[in-house]
DNA sequence: GCTATATACTTGCATTTTACAAATAAAAGA
DNA sequence: TCTTTTATTTGTAAAATGCAAGTATATAGC
């Protein structure tokens, strides 16, 4: 039914400026693919590089880099893993945690702030939609499925 | 209500991840960001630069650069407008056009594919609901309007 | 145990992307 | 006409990207 394309190319260049705005914090400025490492490096237990390298579908040697930097920057830590010394385990440092939490707070400050022009039920029917949307999205083999 | 934050954040990156994959077509190979201004020169009737810079809330001089690119992959024309010289007319080249609808094409498969994972009744709740989250983020005064 | 192969990660480039500041060029206003 | 505004481009310098090749550790076959 009707424009499928116009709608998701919308909603997705809506979603780069929310993610474009969202990543000031703690008097610290990072880019969205920064957020975005960050956000699953808390998500995941102590997870590689490889390991979100792919779930977010991101060059490893690019990764590679970008870690130094966030490193650099104090917000997150490497460290070998022990049985296996190939392995680095990473996690954010305190400060890296406290931007994380910061960046979360916005975020769903930000969330409200959409949500609130919607009346509750609207609210419900697009939440259950976006899950629909994200499981169909993981059940498709054309695309989008790095390792969520 | 729940995770709110944690939905976005994965429907944002499959969004990603679909407008990595879509973008070669007709032997040629383009970039996100490239496709996203050729879907809108197509879209608008001969916008200008700034207009198109501003729907995709790029930085004019990088969006400069990237017609250029556009221009010299042949994909895009541009030409001085009659009235006012310092506006210019963007267009799409033939060959513009037919990775337009190529892409277009490609999108629309991979849509359909994701959707054939859902139901009618939860396709249509889907399509219903990314309308009333395109407007609420319109409506929202603190993200994601630039000018659609 | 030793060599070959595989895996995790890093570095060397070379290209592309980005964005601020300053320049150009054309219109509008005083 | 002179000044200011608007649309676009260029200078430059930093950051991001990705392939190829490198290092280091583990595993497998003998």
């Amino acid at each position: 039914m009707e424009n499928k394309r116009e709608l998701f190319q919308i909603l997705t260049r809506r979603f780069v400026l929310l993610n474009k705005n969202c990543c000031t914090a703690e008097g610290i400025e990072i880019s969205t693919v920064h957020s975005h490492i960050i956000y699953e490096i808390e998500k995941q237990h102590s997870p590689t590089m490889q390991q979100i390298a792919d779930t977010l579908a991101i060059d490893v040697t690019t990764f590679s880099r970008q870690i130094q930097t966030l490193i650099k920057m104090q917000l997150v830590s490497k460290s070998p893993s022990l049985d296996d010394k190939r392995f680095f385990n990473l996690s954010l440092t305190a400060e890296g945690q406290k931007l994380a939490q910061s960046i979360e707070t916005s975020m769903n400050a930000y969330l409200d702030e959409i949500f609130s022009h919607m009346n509750e039920f609207e609210q419900e029917t697009v939440l259950r939609s976006i899950k629909l949307l994200n499981s169909a999205m993981a059940k498709s083999s054309v695309c989008c499925t790095p390792y969520l």
